[in-house]
DNA sequence: GCAATATGCTTGCATATGCAAGCGAATCGC
DNA sequence: GCGATTCGCTTGCATATGCAAGCATATTGC
């Protein structure tokens, strides 16, 4: 009943829990940003073109489409993120990194590489953290716009 | 900048979140529960007594004290749970796991085994699944109250 | 070409959740 | 013992998010 998948999945989803619950509080003290928000910028950077159609984004994210409106626009509205029309298809609106985006974000990451460090702590051996990563890999199978 | 432990610890966040997402659907047109409505009802029964006080169950399920209110009442109502009072100390009202609930868990964690074998498939050897089951449990720090 | 359909985005509504304040009960300091 | 503090829980308010409907633009079938 209680068989090892059932336990790796449990343990999956408890320990990103409460990763992102730790995450939570120094993003949003220290850079004013949500979890999710970082995400999006990371999302938007490290996508080909440093644009993302808002479907797009939210598949990547997880999310519903509406919530990528939702979140983008207090984002655009201080010029972290930017609406970009595409010339071929007018129903699209890019979200586009801005330059004071890349820089929050890139603040950002200083505090989520510290908190990884945390989680990943002296106890691990450098070959410990490659197996780990490697398996965390397979388990994400949505191939297209993973951000790693 | 983008070391290995960055790269973990986003691999970590996005293969919760696509696992989560994959379970929500299936558990609320199946099950009629969410998916923390299902991690509520496993705390309670892996519980040394079947019972937690509420500020104890939402330390466990990182999430607010008013959050397990809220989520306790309708399931309290439909008898999943119970509202169960102390007789040492009339502040703690306790969350307990009804016969009814139990089934539901039961019901819910066959739709959840089905999952975690989808995550963890075939490609899997069984070695794997232990390793990273093991360091799964070794991120997941927050000792009182582990799931598994 | 044009109607029918599909796609991308936004918005109204309902639900979920955190924070801070409030309330009652237990504990502490004296 | 009694006022002050702490603790557990609940509730008011604000924010976050999904779903379904609506709207504009593209694509398809004929």
């Amino acid at each position: 009943m209680t068989d090892i998948r059932i336990t790796s999945a449990l343990r999956l989803l408890q320990a990103a829990d409460e990763f992102r619950a730790g995450l939570a509080g120094e993003f949003s003290s220290v850079h004013g940003i949500s979890v999710n928000e970082f995400l999006m910028l990371l999302h938007v950077q490290r996508s080909s073109k440093q644009r993302l159609a808002r479907v797009e984004l939210a598949k990547r994210m997880h999310v519903s489409a509406s919530t990528v409106t939702r979140m983008a626009a207090p984002m655009e509205k201080i010029r972290l993120l930017s609406r970009d029309v595409d010339e071929r298809d007018a129903r699209i609106v890019f979200v586009a990194l801005t330059e004071a985006g890349a820089e929050r974000l890139a603040d950002a990451l200083v505090t989520f590489a510290k908190r990884a460090g945390y989680l990943l702590d002296d106890r691990w051996q450098g070959s410990e953290v490659e197996q780990l990563s490697e398996m965390l890999r397979r388990l994400a199978p949505g191939a297209a716009g993973t951000l790693t």
